[in-house]
RNA sequence: GGGUGGUUAGCUCAGUUGGUAGAGCGUCUCGUUUACACCGAGAAUGUCGGGGGUUCGAGUCCCUCACCACCCACCA
């Protein structure tokens, strides 16, 4: 059996290794600007940062352009005309911290700025540093920079900042690491002189390359890879090792020295202090008119120049822990190229391989997919699946490798270069340590003697490893014997993202990569449920590692739930304190009642409030169903006859009805639960159950248990039951298993129930029609009994006047079941209503029940002339519609029938009102 | 700032090729009728967020504005 730890590492492995067209792995090693924590001196997750408003400035500088090159500088309003034209020899920009200006890489602007057109691909000069070595930078463009804020240029800082580094990302702009791991200014590395040549030398290759400036601009186009930026440094000899807040004050107050700070009369608002110009009335806009020429350096009037140092509350990132300022760092990260193993995922959906639903959850998945980037994979923790790579000590040092007849070398040195040289570590990446250590072996063996013959040791960590590494070559210069020298290696002590091992769960969980039974038989599988929210995290990944490691999806339809807010919609966190505990919930309603809520409430929208009024709504749904079955046992409905999965033959209309209703639902169920549509399933049955069987069906076999179809109604009752626990079970487990279980003689448990596939031919239209009009007439008796505030103890006697055969038949079927329902003593034929009556008016005749003294004629006139009222409505706007020629000629032939027939009806009940109103009308 | 979704009865929400709005809960009235007061019978309640457009017809399609929520990024 396989287990999951191994399934994990092993796709690391299998990705490592497979390489692409571009010589890299899949996971390969690289650079990730994180948040790093200088107290501890480890980096943290966006989760453990605190971001906190704290009172910072903006300073403006001039960086000047490279060898006093000059442009014309136009601004305009609005409307195109031009508001300030003058020439300048260098760009404004803004910062809130000045001391990461030594690791700029670029100048930024974006590409509809017409002011800095003219200058774009120049190079322009960072103000700080030596003035001899002055770094010169490209002027770029980019979507990032807001031409409307500060001046519109942005200072490029790739390893300090989260935007900058995304900018030289794009740009392929180097990164300069300026600050060690305490955040305090670098102090390793070459002098400022020696590093900051190299890095012109790179500006002016990537101009070259970027074909901003012919080849010869640069006598080397130098491409500096990820390391080599690294391990350069640009601090200024004389601010190494300073604390970044002293460097801060260090640049600002050199540059403001050198003239190179933009100024402004003090009387300029963005100062944030009262001056007589800002206390001036505000009642002349012109004086208060945009005074940007002062900044940008523009004659001022007769107030004297200060520097721009504009107040300004930033947020600030602070460590949750340590309440450090916390440093965006580079820093080596594990990643996967996702953009490698992207396409199969999208294609998956797109061609319907796999379903998600509802589909605007698509939508989401493709955004995300479309604009993938590189996955960091590996975190700073010490739980969690470590990452199965090992180092050594570089091998290609310079000179190890070298065979340009550096041969000569004594071996010893050789060994002594290993141990001084800071370069990228040498590394294998194996399943388990002796493949990683056969592999270090090869390299080795390529070495000169004695150095081959070294054996693979395995430390803890670097530090470890040079100290291994000294002691050994101290035993071999005193022993003279090869067998003393060790070559340390040491592993990755980073652990993987949490959801690259979480991306595996599809076969992971089957035991892959054994090709177990159970693999075989599950993968792959059909539905994953869940919540919108980790469709990125989760569904997106598992989708491109299946691909990419077993070629199938993981799964054929991915159901997206919606996720449970409080009563004020905010999400339910521990931290707020806002959660609904589940357990309190169902100790208070039951687990069946929380059940039916969740099913009933899971529409496919986004949230979903859960309301504790609701799910006591629904508990009293399960306590409904457990008293009709009450009364069922009662009336000794499950006696003498097995469970069987058809209904019984029926002749009572009331039955065939009944069975008719349920193999509509039934059908209305599969419908809703093949859809995914779980709150239809849940409400069509409570309609069913509550509305039809509760409310008609068992009122309706009350008279019946007494009468000649007895035995029939029984077993029909029983069946009609039978098939609402097992409907209901899915999402009423208990209630309806306990009932299974308790009422009639059952081979097997309701969870082992067969699910029911009876069909359209158990609908009886004759019967569906009668019923219908059998509770049509109660409903409209009653309505006016209460109404009419007749006593509901009260028996009346009615008249049926005008009735039509089909109605007649029908009253005379259905007589007992509508004079109980309708609390009626009788009901004998008419010719006429008569006065001091109530009218209820049904398809093909009209009932009238006289009340003698009892009836307040201005209540029944009210009464009547209300429903006429709306009646009229209705039909007027039906009739609007038949008369307009544009509706007969578009619309579908179905709906004008449809209205046509609606209009009849509607006129014909219309009619007895009338005449009923007219009646009352003589009688008062 | 970008993206996604939402705005329908007092509350929570349905409303899937556009045909003239529904449920549960709550409210009000009445009620011990052979299961059920966690019940029964009845009733009231909507300019379908605002505005514009397409259409014979719009809660439903398009545009726009407002507000709310969530995800992502946060301003040199």
């Amino acid at each position: 059996q396989g287990n999951f730890h191994d399934a994990v590492i092993r796709v690391f492995v299998d990705l490592y290794h497979k390489k692409r067209p571009d010589g890299r792995g899949i996971i390969y090693r690289g650079k990730r600007l994180v948040n790093w924590d200088p107290h501890f001196e480890t980096a943290i997750s966006d989760l453990e940062v605190e971001q906190t408003e704290v009172a910072g400035h903006m300073w403006h500088f001039k960086y000047p352009l490279a060898g006093g090159a000059t442009y014309d500088y136009v601004e305009r309003d609005a409307e195109g005309r031009e508001t300030l034209r003058e020439t300048r020899d260098y760009i404004s920009i803004a910062t809130t911290r000045p001391e990461t200006m030594l690791g700029d890489g670029a100048v930024a602007v974006h590409p509809s700025d017409e002011r800095y057109a003219p200058i774009v691909g120049m190079l322009c000069e960072i103000p700080v540093g030596p003035k001899d070595q002055r770094r010169l930078i490209p002027i770029i463009t980019d979507d990032y920079p807001d031409p409307a804020f500060g001046s519109g240029a942005v200072k490029i800082t790739g390893a300090h900042d989260f935007n900058d580094y995304g900018v030289a990302q794009r740009n392929g702009i180097p990164c300069y690491r300026l600050m060690d791991t305490r955040a305090a200014m670098r102090s390793d590395g070459a002098p400022y002189a020696e590093s900051a040549a190299v890095a012109q030398a790179a500006a002016r290759g990537w101009l070259v390359r970027k074909g901003y400036v012919p080849a010869g601009f640069a006598e080397q186009p130098l491409t500096l890879d990820e390391a080599a930026v690294d391990a350069l440094n640009l601090v200024p000899d004389e601010l190494r090792g300073l604390d970044r807040l002293e460097a801060r004050k260090r640049v600002v107050d050199a540059i403001t020295a050198e003239g190179l700070a933009v100024m402004v009369p003090a009387s300029d608002p963005r100062l944030g202090r009262v001056s007589a110009s800002s206390a001036a009335p505000a009642g002349s806009a012109q004086e208060g008119a945009p005074d940007d020429s002062y900044e940008e350096g523009g004659t001022p009037p007769e107030l004297s120049l200060v520097p721009l140092v504009e107040p300004k509350p930033i947020m600030q990132p602070h460590g949750d822990r340590s309440k450090v300022v916390i440093e965006p760092m580079l820093t080596d990260q594990w990643f996967v190229d996702t953009a490698k193993i992207v396409q199969p995922a999208i294609d998956a959906v797109r061609n319907g391989d796999t379903v998600i639903l509802p589909e605007r959850d698509a939508k989401v998945y493709f955004h995300w997919l479309e604009n993938i980037e590189p996955w960091c994979i590996s975190r700073q923790l010490w739980w969690g699946h470590q990452i199965p790579v090992w180092y050594g000590l570089p091998l290609d040092a310079d000179g190890f490798h070298d065979d340009e007849g550096d041969d000569a070398l004594d071996e010893v040195e050789m060994f002594r270069l290993l141990l001084e040289t800071e370069g990228e570590p040498h590394h294998h990446c194996a399943a388990r340590f002796e493949g990683v250590a056969d592999a270090f072996r090869d390299d080795l063996a390529s070495l000169p003697h004695p150095l081959n013959a070294a054996s693979i040791v395995e430390v803890a960590d670097r530090e470890t490893a040079v100290e291994r590494l000294a002691q050994s070559l101290a035993d071999y210069t005193i022993s003279q014997d090869p067998t003393h020298l060790v070559y340390p290696v040491w592993r990755d002590a980073d652990v993987l993202d949490t959801w690259f091992s979480s991306g595996l769960w599809p076969i992971g969980t089957l035991g892959w990569p054994e090709n177990t039974l159970e693999f075989q038989r599950y993968f792959p599988t059909s539905t994953l449920v869940t919540g919108f929210d980790i469709i990125f995290f989760w569904v997106a990944r598992m989708m491109m590692m299946q691909l990419a490691v077993v070629g199938q999806v993981p799964f054929r339809t991915v159901y997206v739930h919606a996720l449970v807010r409080d009563e004020k919609g905010k999400k339910m966190s521990k931290s707020l304190g806002n959660v609904l505990d589940p357990l309190d919930l169902i100790d208070e309603y039951g687990c069946d009642a929380v059940r039916f809520t969740l099913t009933a409430m899971a529409a496919m929208g986004r949230d979903l409030k859960l309301s504790t009024q609701r799910i006591a709504g629904y508990r009293n749904f399960g306590t409904k169903l457990w008293n009709a079955c009450r009364f069922a046992e009662m009336n000794g409905v499950w006696e003498g006859h097995a469970t069987q999965v058809a209904p019984p033959p029926a002749t009572a209309i009331v039955n065939r009805w009944i069975i008719g209703e349920t193999a509509l639902v039934r059908a209305e169920v599969d419908a809703a639960l093949a859809a995914y549509r779980f709150d239809q399933a849940a409400d069509a049955l409570y309609r069913f159950v509550w509305g039809r069987v509760c409310d008609w069906y068992v009122e309706f076999a009350k008279p019946l248990f007494d009468g000649p179809e007895a035995a029939e109604t029984r077993h029909t009752m029983a069946w009609v039951l039978d098939q609402c626990m097992i409907l209901l079970h899915p999402i009423m487990p208990f209630v309806t298993e306990e009932l299974w279980q308790t009422t009639g003689t059952r081979a097997t448990m309701l969870a082992h129930a067969d699910w029911p596939a009876y069909g359209d031919d158990l609908t009886d239209a004759q019967a569906m029609r009668e019923m219908r009009w059998v509770t049509g007439l109660i409903d409209e008796v009653r309505s006016a009994r209460a109404q009419m505030h007749v006593p509901v103890g009260l028996k009346l006697d009615a008249l049926a006047v005008g009735l039509d055969p089909v109605a007649q038949a029908a009253f005379a079927r259905n007589e007992a079941l509508i004079l109980r329902l309708a609390r009626l003593g009788g009901v004998t034929p008419a010719d006429s209503v008569p006065k001091g009556a109530i009218t209820v008016t049904v398809e093909g005749g009209t009932f009238a029940i006289p009340l003698g003294g009892i009836i307040d004629i201005a209540e029944e006139k009210a009464r009547l002339a209300k429903t006429l009222e709306k009646l009229d409505r209705d039909m007027a706007g039906l009739r609007g519609r038949l008369a307009n020629p544009n509706f007969l000629a578009s619309a579908k032939e179905d709906v004008i029938d449809e209205t046509r027939e609606k209009l009849e009806q509607g006129d014909d009940e219309a009619a007895k009102l009338r005449a009923a109103l007219s009646r009352l009308a003589e009688a008062g």
